[in-house]
Parts: structure tokens; sequence; C-alpha cells
DNA sequence: AATTTATGCGACCGACCGGTCCCTTATGTC
DNA sequence: GACATAAGGGACCGGTCGGTCGCATAAATT
């Protein structure tokens, strides 16, 4: 029987800087920069930190949460379990972190280019032509949101409170360009903005889950080709010409 | 070091009527009934063998493969792990049985009511609403097809070749179904089946994914609400007065 | 240079994983 | 009822899981 020595452990955080905070009242040896005002340089921890969420990012996003063993992290990583745990307090916070990591570069991507274009309906069809378009610089595994929440669909609520989320505020950004656009007149008055934001993530997420599946690009070129053809037939307004009530 | 007997197994059939065929070369001791034509009554075995798929469904659909450990099938079968591996030589074996079983009544649902519908565009709308109206003794967890693919998007080749499968039939069948409209001209001619079969499988699942996410019917709705107006405006064919070529 | 703090290693832990096997008991056949 | 076989129980297996901890050393601070 090994009788674990239970020594002190240190508690006080002593008189100096002060530039860390123990995490989880101080029982554990896991600590997080503050990153305050003060010294903006990135310590050597926080830049690790960040290395071993851009490693571990694709490895949840294609295996999932359960697939995705602390083994292969350490593989992906170089480093040692306990390397990985000094910066992480659980296999759940680097898996947030991951997914945050990945769902911004894809909003990064879904959105690249759109803010300079004018029009807010050619801006829309810039969004989803995106989709097919900007691929590179993308966390491997597919659209993380969808990963995660058919991933998280049965507990790990913490994953899937990030996933709706995610999904949040993909819808709003689109929702308000929609918004700008009935504001201008470019959009018709009779489109309801968040509507058409969830209309068109699902129709671009679901073609994105067939494409995947089928290993093939045509699903989503065709949602693409769909959702650009119900912009400019039935979101852009007419120019002049007043049509009939019924068309 | 443990040295396994090896007792001599029995290879030879014997003199009597088998019923059942050794798996995988006799080597292990698990069997499947043939289930013949002569003898239709069902053993015993093969009623607890289905009992336990229809438990285990559930629960890989709802957990996924890796999320789905034998403790947690054991717990809802009731039986103990030697009584679940006597029927399925893995748990790969299992998953696909359960997988096959959640798809065989999703697509029962999908498509219930519809052979009796006469003019096919109506039938497609059916089957778009059925998506939404048809929602009892279905498997919980959502849409297998929808979950199996994500989750066997990485490894498991057996269960996603199972979900690449499951999704041709659904696509095949509207398909055969659009094809059948366009012979009979209820279908305009320059519709392509296929494409429109992809379109309305996507933009379903997208949104079925996104209703789960939110806990909300509105998105499922939405895409069904968009999915009728396409299929009346887009697909059916005009009955008389010619319009012109363009709109 | 001295000293303090931040960092990473890797042995170790208990729990649980999927899977095997022998044995008892239920089932079915004659 | 005797007997053969089908069915299920449950102890057991090696391996891996996520997670902990003391220690050596690298980095930073003075």
């Amino acid at each position: 029987m090994v009788v674990p020595p239970t020594g002190p452990i240190k508690c006080d955080p002593g008189p100096f800087g002060l530039i860390q905070s123990l995490v989880s009242c101080g029982q554990r040896p896991y600590y997080r920069e503050v990153d305050g005002a003060r010294g903006g340089n990135m310590r050597k921890g926080e830049q690790t930190r960040q290395e071993i969420i851009r490693k571990a990012a694709p490895i949840f996003n294609q295996r999932g949460y359960d697939g995705a063993a602390l083994s292969d992290l350490m593989r992906a990583t170089g480093l040692e379990k306990g390397g990985i745990y000094r910066h992480f307090g659980s296999k759940q916070e680097l898996a947030g972190d991951a997914f945050d990591y990945a769902w911004k570069l894809a909003m990064d991507t879904r959105f690249a280019g759109t803010d300079e274009i004018p029009n807010t309906v050619d801006r829309l069809k810039q969004i989803v032509r995106n989709f097919r378009d900007r691929r590179s610089g993308v966390v491997p595994g597919g659209c993380p949101l969808l990963n995660t929440a058919i991933d998280s669909d049965d507990g790990n609520p913490k994953l899937r409170a990030k996933a709706r989320q995610a999904l949040s505020s993909w819808l709003d950004r689109m929702q308000s360009i929609a918004e700008e656009g009935k504001r201008r007149g470019e959009v018709r008055s009779d489109v309801d903005s968040r509507k058409l934001a969830t209309l068109i993530a699902s129709t671009l997420e679901g073609s994105h889950m067939m494409g995947r599946l089928q290993k093939k690009e045509e699903p989503r070129d065709l949602a693409i080709c769909h959702l650009e053809d119900y912009l400019e037939t039935r979101v852009r307004a007419r120019k002049i010409k007043a049509g009939a009530d019924k068309s």
C-alpha cells in the first residue's frame, strides 16, 4: 500500500507581485494568468496554452469530446499529461477553449471580405458563397457548430451552451445585416430578418453534413445556388416597377 | 501467465436440423439464428436479440457510439454483459443493428401515409410535412442519420457506411417520386430529380439540427414552410396558361 | 549570481472500458 | 422425464480512461 505523503501545500500567495490567481479555491496546483493591464507581454505558459488549444482543436472537432482521448492530445501537442493539465483544469475546459478557437476561425472565414460589400443582399450572398469558397485556414473536421451540437446533444451541458451561444451569435450577425438592408430599402419589407438568418444557416449546415457524408461537393453547391436564387428573387427589393399584389 | 485451455470446440453441426449457423468460422461461441423458411416461429434467443436492439437504439442515438457504454446497455436491457454478447459479436455489430432499426422506423415515419397521395408533388409536400407532424414512435435522440453521420465522421467505417447507405436510400426514394412526377407531367421537366431530393433532405436535416440545439420548433417549421413554397412555385408544373420564357 | 516562481515530466491512481469464458439454469424435443 | 442444447450470469482479463502529484528544471526577477 502506497501512502501518499500529503505534504504541506503552499497556500499563501506570498508577499510578491501576485500576477497569478489560484483557480478552484487554491486546492489545485493549476492556475491561469490574469493577463492584466500590466505586463502585456505573453508569458511562456500562456504561449504553450495557446499552442495546446491550437493543436487540440482539430482533434476535438474530428473525434468529438469522448473520442478525443488525452493520449491523442498528448501526441498532438508533444506534451506529457502533466504538461497539459498544468494549463487546463479539466478536459472539459480544454474542449471548451478549443471550440471557441475553432468557432472564431470559422466565423472569421465565413464573414471574410463581406464588410466591404455595400449592398446588404450582395453581402448576404457573399456570406453564402464563402461557405463554399473559403475553406483554407479552417480547423479540420467540418463545422465545429454542427459537430459540437450533435456531440453534446446528450450530456456535456458546458459544451452545449457554447454551441447554442455560437449559433446565436452567427444568426445575430446575419440578422443585423438583413435589418440594415430593410432600413436601407435593399431588402423587402415583408422579410423577417431572424427567419431569413435561420433559413440560411440551417440550409448551409444541412448541406454541409450531407456533403461530408457523401464526400461530395454537390449538396453544398446546390444549397448555395438555391440560397443565392432565393436571396435574389425573394429577398432583394424590386428596384422600380411596382408589381401586382400577388405575383 | 494464464494459458487458456483451448478446449475442444465443437465444430461439426451434428446430425440435427441445423437451424443455426456459426458465425466467424466457428471459433466463437456466439451464433445467430438463420431464420430460414422452415420453423418460422421465433426462438427465445431471437426475441431477446430484438429486445436488446430495441432498448439499445435510443442509447446509441442519444449518446453516440463512444458515449454508449456497455454498462448503459446492460442497465437498459436488464441483461448482464454475457447475456448481451451471446447475441452480438461486438459492440459495433450491435450498434449497426440498432442503427438499422432506428433508421427503418424513421423512414417508415417520414413516408407514412404518402403512398396513397395520387399527385406526386402533393406526395413530396406530405413527406416534408411528416418531418414535423409525425414524431411519435420514433427512436429518441433525433435523426439517426444526422447523429451517425457526425458520430462516425472520423473512424468507425462500418457505421459510416451504414449512414451513407441510409442517406442514399432516402434520396433514392424521393428522387423516384420526382421522376414519376416528371413522367406524369406533374413536375416541371427542367427539375433535376436528384438535386431536388438532395435539397429537400439537406434543408430538413439542417433545420432539424438547429431546432434541437435551440430546443425550438421554429427552425424546422420554417424549413418546412420554405420547402412547401418551393415545391409549389418551382417544382409543380403549371396547369395550363403557358407563362413567358422568363419568370 | 542568487533566488523565487513558472513550467513540464512521468510515475501513479482508481474507475471503467470492451470483451472472454466457464458455469448454471431455462428451454425445447423426443 | 431424460436429454441435448440454447440462454444468461457474472467473475475475470488486459488495456485505457481522465486526473493527481512530487519533483526536477527552465524562466524570470532581483
